[in-house]
DNA sequence: GCCCAGGATCACC
DNA sequence: GGTGATCCTGGG
């Protein structure tokens, strides 16, 4: 891989690990979408991006080497080296997901962006989830201009802490309004994310579900998608059919997290994304088989 | 109008 | 520690 400053944009060059399809449209975040054949457009860290793939080439834009080493470098995770990953695991499924979703790479988002917007998936799907949190950050975050139109930063703990729960209800989240409400205003009053950081897996995991909406799935979510734990292993549906059909795994949740313990270890959670990513479209083609 | 998908929470064992 | 009802809403 090779990056190289143009004016205004940043090209990565020998980018054979990364498909912008398989990082953004795995259920890790909700604010870019897909504008036009392999252009991809959202908001992260209050900043608008486009980004597009040419053969090996990868362009964002806008951007600097200033934003591209404080910023974009890290949200793409693109120090860690995903090529070799799993290829000779002596796991068929994984090899074969591998294989399916190269490409792939954990975003590292910001805390509390991710802690809200998982919130806001519990019981939930793709497209509403985005909904909701387009409208939130529409009604309560930083707006800013990019080539004339109007774009929304996630709103900031204490911005959101200060939307009432009606305001909240008409974004479409219903009864997760609540959840959202006081989740922000714990955020805002001190309970620290960051610091979260620098605990061990379960220890984190555990101050995490003290948060109103937060389960132990939803926590997982945020420890991978945010805060750096490669070990975290977030057991949805999805993944629990990967674990019935491939494994032949069933079992309740808490066994799910010591199966994957055990049998991905502390890459559990690049391998939950490559397997989800495998399911989801493995099922989606068979929809529409049944067209 | 009815049923379904999708996790957290709460009451209860 | 585990089980099952409930929450809300877009979509079939």
């Amino acid at each position: 891989m090779e990056v190289s400053f143009l004016s205004g944009a940043v090209v990565l060059t020998g980018m054979t690990c990364f498909e912008p399809r398989h990082i953004f449209d795995n259920g890790q975040t909700f604010r870019f979408d897909e504008v036009a054949h392999g252009v991809f457009e959202g908001v992260a860290h209050g900043r608008f991006l486009r980004v597009t793939k040419n053969g090996d080439t990868v362009t964002l834009f806008p951007s600097s080497a200033d934003e591209y080493n404080g910023i974009w470098k890290n949200y793409f995770d693109l120090e860690t080296n995903y090529d070799g990953l799993f290829c000779d695991c002596g796991d068929e499924a994984l090899r074969k997901g591998r294989e399916y979703g190269c490409g792939l790479r954990l975003l590292n988002q910001q805390p509390f962006e991710t802690l809200i917007a998982f919130i806001v998936s519990a019981n939930n799907n793709l497209k509403r989830i985005k909904g909701i949190l387009r409208r939130i950050c529409d009604r309560c975050g930083q707006p800013f201009l990019f080539e004339g139109k109007t774009y929304y930063a996630f709103p900031k703990p204490a911005e959101l802490a200060a939307m009432d729960e009606q305001a909240l209800k008409e974004c479409g989240s219903g009864y997760r309004a609540p959840y959202i409400r006081e989740a922000a205003r714990m955020v805002a009053s001190g309970f620290d994310l960051e610091t979260l950081r620098a605990k061990s897996y379960p220890d984190a995991k555990k101050e995490l579900v003290k948060l109103p909406g937060v389960g132990p799935k939803v926590a997982d979510c945020i420890l991978l998608f945010a805060l750096g734990f490669r070990d975290a292993f977030p057991a949805d549906v999805w993944i629990k059919r990967v674990l019935k059909e491939h494994y032949g795994f069933e079992g309740n949740d808490r066994q799910a997290y010591a199966f994957a313990k055990e049998k991905f270890g502390e890459y559990a959670g690049i391998a939950q994304q490559y397997l989800f990513f495998w399911q989801r479209d493995k099922e989606k083609q068979d929809d529409e088989d049944n067209i």
